[in-house]
Order: structure tokens, then sequence, then C-alpha cells
DNA sequence: TAAAATTAAATTGTGTACAATATATTTCCA
DNA sequence: TGGAAATATATTGTACACAATTTAATTTTA
């Protein structure tokens, strides 16, 4: 069988493009002191109020491996609490403090400035979002093993 | 200025999808013992038999810090060889061993399995690496600071 | 209802990513 | 031509990702 060229893989554009985004983030990020996986979470926050670590984790599709320390960080910068559910004790609910919620004020601007950052216009950032999410949430989950 | 809701984000799809792509082909590398951004490499190994540590990290956009451990944990499977340049010694050839070249056979069935693990067609595959291609490389590397 | 199964987080260990810096070599040019 | 700038790789340190396992709490079921 004749081995696909590198450029003819479907994995490589997406696996680049995900990190070249993310590199755009950084220095709009920075001036947050916040890394591009915990903006995610304080989206979330933001949006949310309070979510347990299994709904973040869920809706991010990051387990407890990746979240448990990325928390205890965001929570060391004092922008969220961790609070474990009195109702279920499993449960450990992640709470804005006041400064993680007044840090939304200086969020704002960090979507147009992506933009800006990676020369695409609106548009087309849609229509790739458009052409992606789809897929996404159609493909199956991995099988383990 | 109203927040973007978390779901308006383009970001997200693509960082997730990107992880998604990668987990479907755990299973598989596993039986190669290959990470992904180890078989990516031996991709353009297969490919062109010899590149150097900068040209591979164009090639893949990434830096020294994440290829130079890669490359000495696939050297320790004996797969490459690092092999400084005597023309510029600065320069560090990678060389693929009779092991390394070997593995291709095993790896030639990987992109059927892995269309059929992730449940697209290669028409859809395709439709989305042409969607893709095209913007990775017309965006701006992120500007340092 | 008590043991088994399930669930939610946390922990451990390996492997990326990447910024920042260091080191060694080569090239540039005053 | 000899020191400054540039280049290629390596190193250090921080932060994800994620598989595998552990721990503690809850639910199921025999």
């Amino acid at each position: 069988m004749k081995q696909l060229k590198f450029s003819q893989h479907l994995c490589f554009p997406i696996y680049a493009l995900s990190r070249l985004i993310t590199s755009h983030y950084q220095p709009l990020l920075g001036e947050l002191d916040l890394t591009y996986p915990q903006y995610l979470v304080m989206l979330l926050l933001w949006e949310h109020t309070s979510m347990n670590v299994k709904t973040l984790g869920e809706t991010l599709m990051l387990d407890s491996g990746t979240l448990t320390p990325l928390l205890k960080r965001l929570e060391a910068k004092k922008l969220i609490k961790r609070v474990r559910s009195k109702e279920d004790e499993r449960v450990v609910n992640i709470q804005l403090t006041a400064q993680g919620t007044a840090l939304q004020q200086q969020a704002g601007e960090i979507p147009l400035r992506l933009a800006d950052s990676l020369g695409i216009t609106a548009a087309e950032a849609q229509e790739l979002r458009d052409a992606i999410t789809p897929l996404l949430y159609r493909l199956k989950p991995a099988l383990r093993g």
C-alpha cells in the first residue's frame, strides 16, 4: 500500500492551527495572567457563575487530571473558590471570587483583538467555526485501549 | 461591551477537535509505540529520509524545546539516529535506522483506520483539510511578547 | 440493608508545548 | 581579520493533556 504523504494527512493542519491560535491568545491573556485553558474555564464561569468539575470537564472535554491542578492554580490566583458540595460530598463546585468576576471587564476586548492578531475577519472566523463545530460534536469519542 | 458567549468563540472547537483526533490516533499509534507528535516526525522521515532539527521544526511548527527531548525518545527506541553535521557543527541531522524504516510497513493502514475510528468519509476529511490548510499558512505567526 | 458497583475528584507518571536562556558554531563586516 | 551578530540546538522551568490508579462518597441490588 502506498504511504500517504505528510501533506495529505488531515490531522496535522488541525493540530498546527490549534497551537497557532493559542499562540496568538498568549500575549493577550498574559495581560490577565491567564493561560488559554484557564481562560476557557473563566469564560464558562462568567457565563454560568458556578460549575462543578465534572460539568467543566464535559464541556471542555478535559478530565480531572488536567482540571484539578489547573483549578488549583486559578484558586491560588484568587480568581475562583473550590467548594465541596454539601449535598454530594464527591462533587467540587467552582465559584468565582469577586476578583474573578471583575476580571471579565478586562477580558471583553480579547475576541476582537484576537481576530485582529490572526488577520481574519469575523465572517471568516464564523465560517470556520460553522465548518468545525458540527463535526466536533458528531465524532465519536475515542475508545480507550 | 457584551461578552461573547463561550459557544461563540472560534478557538474552542479547533482546540477540542485537535485533541479529539489525537485521542483517536492513540490506540492505533500505541501498537507502534509512538505518540502522535512522534508519528508526525516519522511520517516526515519516511518521506524525506533525512531532515535536520530546524527543518523538522519549521515543518511541524515546533521548536527545539519540544523536538530535542522528543527526538531523544525516538533515538532511545532505536528508530532514528541524531548525527551532528560535519559541514556545520551546529546542525543535527535526523536519520532513520533500519528499524525506523521498517516501521513504515506497520503504519500504512493508520490513515484509513483513523478515518474509520472517527466515523468520517475520505471526502469529508479532505473537505475539512481544504478548509483549514490555506488558513493555517495564511495566518501570521504570533508576535512574541 | 450490606456488599457490590458506580461515580467524582485527586494523584501519579509520561510526554508534549513553549517561553526564556545558555552554549557552541558560523557568518558578517568594520 | 577579529569581534559582533546571527544561527542551530540544548537546557530549564511552567503548564497542560491524558492514561492509569486511588480514594471517598453514593447508588444499586442481591
